[in-house]
DNA sequence: GTTCTAGAAC
DNA sequence: GTTCTAGAAC
């Protein structure tokens, strides 16, 4: 028998897909708000998860409770939820990252989200993980595509809103691989990875 | 968000 | 020839 691979199942997905703008996929956080049993940490506002595809060796999520759809509906009146998020997110990342790493955790946001509900990412800078597998991976964690959650805050505050630039988001996404330590400039994917493995024995 | 793979880059 | 990236997926 000559078959390169098995035959692809195409009825099952079919009636999700068709005459749906909203692909499975894009619900998955829903899903996970749900499954309580997923949940490492939920109070009545926030709930944190495991990042199912981790980017590093430390990768939560810590979503409201509230179905937020993203940071654009954000207005004043969800400071105190953001300020919430992040202590949360802080208390969890000291109580559930190891004091090696735990000094480089970040909290924050992606410039544009790929997938529904608000979500914040608690990730180790260590992005050691067999998960991070290409520049799109690369920039939303090491560039400017990641907003710091504290900086997302003061700008809820001042303006009242925090704006998704699309565009801009676009365009970070396409830079070139820069390491996020020494700001070299590594020619591709498996070299970034070999190059940051470097940073992570200078800590340790 | 991932998987798959054509063809670009090496 | 092999490695690596990047775009389609109905």
């Amino acid at each position: 028998m000559s078959r390169k691979r098995a035959a692809p199942e195409e009825d099952k997905s079919k009636s999700v897909k068709r005459g749906s703008f909203n692909p499975s996929w894009q619900n998955g956080l829903e899903v996970s708000l749900k499954d309580t049993a997923s949940h490492l940490y939920s109070d009545e506002l926030v709930v944190i998860i495991r990042d199912k595809f981790p980017k590093a060796k430390h990768h939560f999520l810590l979503l409201p409770q509230a179905c937020i759809d993203n940071l654009e509906l954000l207005d004043e009146s969800h400071v105190m939820l953001l300020e919430h998020m992040i202590e949360k997110g802080k208390d969890f990342a000291k109580t559930n990252i190891e004091p090696k790493t735990k000094n480089s955790v970040r909290l924050g946001f992606h410039m544009v989200p790929s997938m529904s509900h608000l979500h914040m990412h608690i990730i180790s800078q260590d992005f050691d993980s067999i998960y991070l597998k290409n520049k799109k991976h690369w920039n939303s964690f090491a560039s400017p595509f990641f907003r710091d959650a504290e900086s997302v805050l003061e700008i809820l505050k001042k303006n009242g809103k925090a704006s998704i630039d699309k565009k801009k988001g676009e365009e970070l996404l396409k830079q070139p691989l820069r390491c996020h330590v020494c700001k070299e400039l590594p020619a591709n994917i498996p070299r970034l990875k070999e190059h940051i493995k470097r940073h992570d024995k200078d800590r340790s």
